[in-house]
DNA sequence: CCTGTAGGTAAGTATTCACTTACGTAAGTA
DNA sequence: TACTTACGTAAGTGAATACTTACCTACAGG
């Protein structure tokens, strides 16, 4: 998150980036990776240097993501709240005499 | 994120959570705790059960969080696009003649 | 009371993460 | 051609995370 924003001021390179935080080089590079393959940031070769931008069409992807889960999960609930009936009062009986102590799932150890 | 947004369509309690995730009830009940003390959940008693739901002012305060992260980065990226001057060509120079091989800041290993 | 259901918490462990150092390569520059 | 700057990537490591099992307490019903 730090390296987006310093990058919404503008295009930076690599170097310029690590300067200005507490983490070295090689460590900027790697959050730039995973920043690019999420399409957040776009990089351009300038000279030796490489410059970074944010992409602003993957940061709209990813707001509009947001938007709908925030969205999806007040309406719901809203919803949820005028008929407080349903959904609710139900569900405790285990599957018939199933004596098992609470066990696990997955878990192959 | 998973458990949030089961809390969206309605209150729901710890075991049911659980039995519909691929995990066991503890680890459920961690992953509340941390929603809870972030202010996305509430909790109340209900007999011997406790059932979670969504807590509609803290889901507003993060959400107005990112969408000011999102307006702040992606008003200074458009800022930044039209007068793309200043911000580039410049700082490469190291502090004269500085001839260390990159070292890192921090790192007291 | 005694028993069974619900659920929080402690302790231990495996997995994941974020960094670091060490190299290797490309592009400008003398 | 040799040197230097800028970067990416591999390998290794410590710390943080996300689980699991094992307990322990609270409430509800017979």
């Amino acid at each position: 998150m730090a390296i987006f924003q310093k990058l919404a001021a503008g295009p930076l390179a690599v170097n310029e980036l690590a300067r200005a935080m507490p983490v070295s080089r090689p460590a900027v590079s790697q959050h730039l990776k995973v920043l690019k393959d999420a399409g957040l940031v776009r990089d351009s070769q300038q000279g030796t240097r490489r410059l970074y931008r944010l992409d602003p069409e993957g940061v709209a992807r990813l707001r509009a993501h947001f938007d709908q889960m925030w969205t999806r999960a007040m309406g719901a609930f809203k919803q949820a709240a005028e008929k407080p009936e349903e959904e609710n009062r139900h569900g405790q009986r285990r599957g018939r005499g199933s004596r098992q102590k609470e066990r696990s799932r997955k878990s192959v150890h």
